[in-house]
DNA sequence: GCAAGGTC
């Protein structure tokens, strides 16, 4: 019996094959450098020693587009929500690996990643299998369920395997049939459209994306917010107290009110006294948490704001770090550590570095806690952490700022959260309210091993006993004005698509990065902090699609999105159809682009107003 | 020349 194993990465195909051996394999090469094929004897239940082959893809194998006659000039764009769809080979070097290597088997099991994609691309892996190999079949093949590397959970996975799920496959198939279509109609006629009064230059492109389109709008709406703001003025009442030469201040439980008139009668009230009383003094004790888990997305979030990486960047350095083994997979939606998980091992690497060494020293000698657990399992990979140690000075300016990033993280992630002490002083004059605070962080914990977090002592407030009788000499009316939102971070922006379901963890830095190289925003430096802006272009284009009346849709928000994965996850759970969905998306767009094409002079004619009102 | 999703 001869079972061909399959991966989604080489990474995987190598530890699962060392796994399954225990150690006794022979290595193999493909014609793809980064492919090797594994040979060793294996167990599986009803078939002893059976003779296997362990290889890998390296993410899809196929992709799909239209066939010639649909190409871009041959057709008009609104034809492409009902042409054919062909598939292509991406990489047919490991395409026929996969073939040749299936042509003596007589089993096909797949290891890719426990999600959706991981299952369409299993699909994939077995058109590449059938080619070589007609017996195998797609009813007959094994499926390995597995989430992390840790050894039993392998020899578990391998000795139950299942059957491919091909409700997901369909998913997955829909979701790409949709975005093809949908972005390749919208961006001929955009482009088209565009290029045509002259607003785009003769080789580019104005690209329509169901990703990208929502992730502009999120710039362009903030951006708006902060042009159209318009300041308020408010009032308020402040007392300063000096005591035993220590001032504070005291701050209005009622915060402000933009009725001048009302705050001036309040204040009056309060001036009739002279002093005020401590009515209560309260001491708690406050912790402040730990980090969870690392996630690639928390990751780019951090790395943009701690360090100005853009989250491309950020996730750049995370995967070199990860292809030399310094570093776990860096794409990651799990914020818990599986209950296995082996933390001593991976302090004692860490131990002899003179940065953190003593933090991992102190977590390996006497003991640490467990990481806090986030709501977050994508089933494929743990959380970010360092797995190998690497002197940071020999690495890359980015690959330093990562690697140490990631180190302490995981440090902090073991230790104890830092605990404060928070004195609330409450002060009644007359018979208004103010309350004053006062922190001592007593116990630091993590934060002596995670920098970029601050919590700091504040200034002690004087030592008030309760009922303490106080004489205001500085009891004030102030005013103040509302302030605008600040325009977008890359690290918000990264947020809003993360719970607004747009882009996954691996794919959200590029939407970004694509927006910025189609010139639809532009990254600003203003002082220490870098804000993405839309362009005159940008913004033209989401007014001109938010001016146009859809049937209950926007082509610049993210609900369309979320609407389809909503029914991807009905066709997984077997609720519904490829088919049907795939109808009701091609239905909701054609509508739209229909509208578009129709308006198409206005928008064009907008664009332009915009750009012109601009330069 | 178009999308978004994998990964090297």
């Amino acid at each position: 019996m001869k079972i061909l194993c399959v991966a989604e990465k080489p990474s995987i195909a190598k530890e699962v094959s060392k796994i399954l051996s225990g150690g006794r394999f022979q290595v193999r090469n493909s014609q793809n450098k980064y492919i090797k094929n594994y040979d060793f004897k294996f167990s599986f239940p009803n078939q002893a020693n059976c003779d296997v082959t362990m290889t890998s893809v390296a993410g899809h194998l196929i992709n799909i587009d239209f066939p010639p006659s649909f190409q871009w000039g041959k057709c008009v764009p609104g034809k492409l929500f009902d042409a054919a769809v062909i598939e292509k080979v991406l990489k047919q070097d490991i395409f026929d690996n996969i073939s040749k290597e299936a042509r003596n088997s007589n089993k096909l099991m797949i290891w890719t990643d426990c999600d959706r994609e991981g299952e369409y691309i299993g699909y994939e892996i077995f058109k590449a299998a059938n080619k070589g190999n007609r017996q195998i079949e797609v009813g007959d093949i094994w499926r390995s369920k597995f989430s992390h590397l840790e050894r039993n959970h392998v020899l578990r996975a391998a000795n139950n395997p299942i059957k491919l799920d091909l409700k997901a496959v369909d998913a997955v198939s829909c979701r790409m049939e949709i975005d093809l279509r949908v972005g390749a109609s919208f961006t001929r006629l955009l482009t088209e459209g565009l290029k045509s009064k002259s607003i785009i230059d003769k080789g580019d492109v104005a690209s329509y994306g169901t990703c990208q389109f929502p992730t502009l709008g999120f710039v362009v709406d903030r951006y708006k917010r902060v042009k159209n703001f318009t300041p308020e003025q408010f009032w308020y009442i402040q007392v300063d107290l000096e005591k035993d030469d220590v001032k504070c201040n005291f701050n209005w439980t009622r915060g402000h009110f933009f009725d001048r008139l009302h705050v001036m009668n309040l204040y009056q009230e309060c001036l009739k006294h002279k002093e005020g009383k401590i009515i209560k003094l309260e001491q708690r004790r406050t912790t402040n948490w730990r980090p969870l888990p690392l996630t690639t997305v928390e990751l780019q979030k951090d790395c943009s704001s701690i360090f100005k990486m853009s989250a491309k960047d950020a996730l750049g350095a995370a995967e070199k770090l990860y292809n030399r083994g310094f570093l776990s997979y860096p794409r990651t939606e799990t914020d818990k550590f599986p209950a296995s998980f082996d933390f001593k091992t991976i302090f004692g690497r860490q131990k002899s570095d003179p940065r953190w060494g003593n933090h991992a020293t102190e977590l390996f000698d006497n003991g640490y806690e467990n990481p806090r657990a986030g709501k977050h399992d994508d089933n494929a990979h743990p959380p970010i952490h360092p797995v190998n140690y690497v002197n940071i000075n020999e690495l890359a300016a980015d690959e330093k700022k990562v690697y140490e990033y990631v180190v302490r993280r995981f440090l902090a992630c073991c230790c104890k959260d830092a605990v404060g002490q928070q004195t609330t002083a409450t002060l009644k004059w007359g018979i208004e309210l103010f309350t004053a605070n006062g922190l001592m962080v007593t116990e630091r914990n993590y934060l002596d091993v995670y920098p970029y977090k601050k919590w700091e002592s504040s200034k002690q407030l004087p030592k008030f006993q309760q009922g303490d009788m106080v004489s205001i000499k500085n009891g004030v009316m102030k005013d103040g004005k509302t302030s605008p939102p600040n325009h977008m971070t890359e690290a918000e922006l990264i947020s809003l698509m993360d719970i607004n379901g747009i882009g996954t963890d691996a794919t959200i830095a590029e939407h970004i990065e694509k927006i910025v190289s189609r010139s639809y925003v532009v990254k600003q430096k203003k002082g220490k902090v870098e804000y993405i802006i839309p362009t005159p272009l940008g913004m033209g284009l989401i007014e001109s699609f938010d001016k146009m009346h859809f049937d209950n849709i926007s082509l610049s928000k993210p609900f369309l999105r979320k609407k389809l994965e909503l029914s991807l996850d009905q066709i997984s759970k077997g609720e519904t159809t490829k088919e049907t969905v795939l109808e009701d998306m091609k239905m909701l767009y054609r509508q739209a682009y229909s509208i578009s094409n129709q308006n198409m002079v206005n928008l064009v004619d907008h664009c332009k107003t915009v750009i012109q009102a601009n330069s």
